[in-house]
RNA sequence: GCCCGCUUGGCGGAACCGGUAGACGCAUCGGACUUAAAAUCCGAAGGCCCAUGGCCGUGGGGGUUCGAGUCCCCCAGCGGGCACCA
């Protein structure tokens, strides 16, 4: 029996694939491709579990369709832009550059280990001065187009990274690196008009047919479409009507306040005369944006002494500065109606405003209904408003609408809670913005031929902020015409740069252009994009608009970068903590007798709640540790064993050693009978026994099962599917007259169906099997609908649903025979009791119910 | 608060379109091999009971159906997303 020594099988079969580089993609636009790609990770310096887990489930996807006779596309690159590599530059003085691509070697290096099937020919970083430059060149495309601008406009300030956050990056009021409470601070930044496309991308999504439902939901809400009307209330003494939006304009008549945002020009134009109403907008403004001041803070109003008209009855309305309303949704001025809003509701009692109720429930007594302290927000009929009185809901907005263009006192509008993106960092470790200022402030693109703008490579990391602000000379250029001008020195949003890496990909050699078109349209769309979901709104969204901002640019001819996309669950680990509460790493703790204790000290440990790894938690396990004592085979088949993809996956000791003593077992399965089996390409036509024949027909139907199964990403069930069927060849007979051929098949199969999930181990069945090529490289097994159906069957039989016997018949049997069949069983017969058969059902092939 | 998802043995999880609930594995128990252990192999196993049989059982309650883990309604618990969004 050949030994089977994980190291050096698993290093053997990594070096073979390199040197006849199996996995590079072919720009053979003859043969159907397949773009299988997951998330490119950011180069921490070591890959975790989340990686392992990542990149096994997009291998096997990858390797499966090249068996299935696709030209795949499977690259691997490096987002390697971000502030982890200026905070290492800040504590241990090693330059961003080089701690990111020392970072790069060394997860490369780890990656290897693990058996991918990658392209490593189309590797890419994007702090690479090609990427940097064709990135560069993509912002000024887009710039020409129109779909970038420079605003000065009140930012996100995340004051310990010191730098901007997009709206997308800050969680609960807190930027979502550092933790720190956004402050906002108003400053000129440079903007992607993603809502351009705000309600195209929305509508698109109904396409995304192989999304998972949840993140189109999430993109759904994150573009957050509403449909209403902007109306315009004229006010005493001012020239200037108030825009206010709504999107219950069928409750015009119930209107009983206007409240103004405390940032509105109005309240900023009155407060500037007016130091208590000032004094009311400083207090608005320190609540601020943290999250717990929000959920406490009261319904605030000032009223700001001016009168407004109901654009209809003309009736007075007196306008309020109010903390509640927001400048950055809608026009910053609501009309308040208490009784039908909730919020509007508890300022009018706060301050003794009017509450009349314009929709009457279904059923309700128009003389009796009214609102105390909650407001109707349910369906019904207006009344209380003149011509609008007995309308249902959706048609009195239609109605009002209507009137009010008529009277040019407002039309009907659709808005986005999605904001243009802002994409200005006041970071280094960045891709440079290509744009120079003169001393006017004239806006001057860089000149394509002077692209790339490179980071200056000596930089300070001494004092917190941005160093390029700092540096003597960078900033300071002479213009090609002479003059002198000086440089934007914010760089882009590291989401600028995984927008369009993807794209990247299909020509990552090209430094004539971002992407080479002939490429793009071959590989892209991406086929399957596999992540985590921590990324559905944020890297997806944007993703979606670069690709329509490169199509409106002349770069690709498609909108959507990703037809397929998975989403993957996290790696967890059980959490310990000793008496003091200190997390204690797996590694040190044991378990005796049903307790866990610390092995240092012998103390009890708590057992904490299972969650994701995590540094903070000390509850990592090192991947590399992993593949070192079990080899990639074993972490790969763990990652997919125990959980569906989707969900979120234990990991256990227990469970990497079940894959351990699987594997060790499937070796021994095919290795001693490696010699018994028929030679090669022999392919058992019918076998006569009954076993062989059990054999074969479960061979096919687990190839069938199986194929279906990869589709779906039921991974966990392909390899309960493998297992069945290892189980069935071990407790096939060798000594059967058919035993060779159906061998051979079975086996053939088996390290087939093994490849995309246990490369290295198949790879080694395959060759031990007497196959000269790579299993890599072989086709994918197809199931003979002949053996896929079954022989005989089980029937169940039940009497008024219960379950009382079973059938043994030949498959296809027919209605009437079953029947009888039924009728005759014993314990059939002893459930009658003697009562009189009603009606019997029988469904074919599966069951008979016998009512009475 | 609003929206979405999930809930099946001791555990992870199977169950296509409503048709034998618990595949496959982990842990457990028993046995074989061994001086012994590990490894390996064989076997048992949802719970309960008057045990070749019966009753109960997919978070709880109701409904539709010959038949419900699966479909419908109500409730609970857990997880996630969004949130003064007008």
């Amino acid at each position: 029996m050949q030994r089977y020594s994980v190291r050096e099988v698993e290093t053997k079969w990594q070096r073979i694939w390199e040197e006849r580089r199996t996995f590079e993609a072919r720009d053979d636009t003859s043969q159907p491709k397949c773009y299988v790609l997951e998330m490119f990770p950011y180069p921490s310096g070591r890959i975790h579990m989340g990686h392992v887990r990542n990149y096994t489930l997009g291998d096997v996807v990858a390797r499966a369709r090249r068996m299935q006779g696709f030209n795949v596309l499977h690259p691997m690159g490096w987002d390697a832009f971000g502030l982890p590599a200026e905070n290492a530059a800040m504590q241990r003085g090693i330059h961003p550059k080089t701690w990111t691509y020392r970072n790069i070697a060394e997860m490369r290096a780890q990656l290897k280990t693990m058996g991918l099937s990658l392209d490593w020919s189309r590797e890419l970083a994007t702090c690479d001065p090609v990427y940097v430059q064709q990135q560069q060149s993509l912002f000024l495309d887009l710039y020409e187009a129109g779909l970038v601008y420079r605003k000065e406009s009140w930012v996100n300030w995340d004051p310990v990274d010191q730098t901007v956050l997009a709206n997308e990056q800050v969680v609960d009021g807190r930027g979502w690196r550092s933790g720190a409470i956004v402050e906002r601070k108003k400053l000129s930044q440079w903007f992607f008009a993603i809502t351009r496309y705000a309600d195209d991308l929305l509508a698109a999504i109904d396409q995304l047919d192989r999304w998972p439902d949840k993140v189109r939901l999430m993109q759904q809400n994150w573009i957050g479409k509403s449909t209403g009307a902007r109306l315009r209330f004229a006010i005493d003494d001012q020239d200037e009507p108030l825009e206010v939006f709504t999107t219950r304009p069928d409750t015009l008549f119930g209107a009983s306040f206007l409240a103004l945002a405390p940032d509105h020009p109005l309240t900023s134009t009155l407060a500037a005369e007016r130091p208590a109403l000032a004094a009311f907008v400083a207090e608005c403004a320190k609540l601020g944006t943290s999250e717990e001041a929000l959920a406490k803070a009261d319904k605030q109003g000032f009223d700001t002494g001016l009168m407004a008209r109901h654009p209809i009855t003309g009736a007075p309305l007196p306008v309020y500065a109010a903390n509640f309303v927001l400048m950055d949704y809608g026009t910053g001025a609501i009309f308040g109606c208490p009784a039908h809003d909730q919020r509007d509701l508890d300022f009018a009692r706060k301050y003794g405003l009017q509450v009349t109720p314009v929709v009457l429930p279904p059923d309700a007594d128009p003389a009796s209904f009214a609102v105390a302290d909650e407001a109707y927000v349910g369906p019904g009929r207006l009344y209380n408003s003149d011509f609008l009185d007995g309308l249902e809901i959706e048609a009195a907005k239609a109605r009002v609408v209507e009137r009010l263009a008529e009277a040019g006192a407002g039309q009907g509008e659709t808005t986005y809670r999605l904001r243009d993106w802002g994409i200005s960092r006041q970071r280094y470790w960045g891709c440079p913005i290509p744009i120079t200022y003169l001393d006017d402030g004239t806006v001057v693109p860089v000149a394509r031929d002077e692209l790339p703008v490179l980071l200056p490579e000596d930089v300070d990391f001494s004092l917190p902020g941005n160093p390029l602000e700092r540096h003597p000379t960078w900033r300071h250029l002479t213009l090609p015409d002479g003059r002198q001008a000086r440089r934007e020195t914010d760089t882009m949003d590291t989401f600028v740069d995984s927008s369009w890496y993807f794209a990247r990909f299909c020509s990552p050699g090209d430094d004539r252009q971002p992407v080479s078109r002939r490429a793009v349209d071959y590989w892209m769309p991406v086929d399957q994009y596999v992540g985590g979901v921590e990324h559905a709104v944020l890297h997806l969204l944007y993703s979606r608009f670069f690709t329509r901002a490169m199509r409106a640019t002349g770069h690709v001819s498609i909108d959507e970068p990703f037809a397929g996309l998975f989403t993957q669950g996290m790696v967890t680990h059980r959490t310990f903590q000793n008496a003091d509460g200190q997390w204690l790493e797996p590694d040190a703790v044991r378990e005796e007798d049903g307790r866990w204790l610390a092995v240092d000290t012998g103390a009890t440990v708590t057992v904490g709640r299972v969650e994701k790894m995590s540094k903070s938690k000390h509850n990592t396990i090192d991947p590399q540790v992993i593949i070192q004592n079990y080899g990639a085979d074993c972490a790969r088949l763990f990652m997919l064993s125990d959980s569906p993809p989707d969900r979120d996956l234990e990991w256990t000791e227990a469970g990497i050693d079940g894959a351990w003593r699987y594997l060790n077992r499937l070796w021994r399965l095919i290795d001693e009978r490696a010699d018994l089996v028929a030679p090669a390409n022999g392919v058992a036509a019918g076998p006569t026994s009954t076993a062989a024949q059990a054999l074969k027909r479960q061979v096919h139907t687990t190839v069938d099962a199986m194929t279906h199964g990869l589709d779906r990403f039921h991974f966990n069930k392909a390899v309960a599917l493998v297992r069945e069927l290892s189980n069935a060849i071990e407790a096939f007979d060798v000594a059967d007259p058919d035993g060779p051929l159906v061998l051979r098949e079975a086996l053939d199969v088996l390290a087939r169906l093994l490849a995309p999930m246990v490369p290295h181990l198949a790879e080694e069945a395959w060759a031990r099997l007497g196959h000269p090529g790579l299993v890599a490289e072989a086709g994918w097994p197809k199931a003979d609908p002949v053996w896929l159906v079954a022989s005989t069957v089980t029937i169940a039989v039940q009497v008024n649903g219960k379950r009382r016997g079973e059938l043994e018949v030949a498959a296809g049997s027919d209605e009437a025979g079953l029947r009888e069949a039924a009728l005759d069983l014993d314990n059939v017969q002893r459930a009658l009791d003697g009562r009189a058969v009603r009606k019997v059902i029988v469904v074919p092939d599966r069951i008979v119910n016998v009512v009475v």
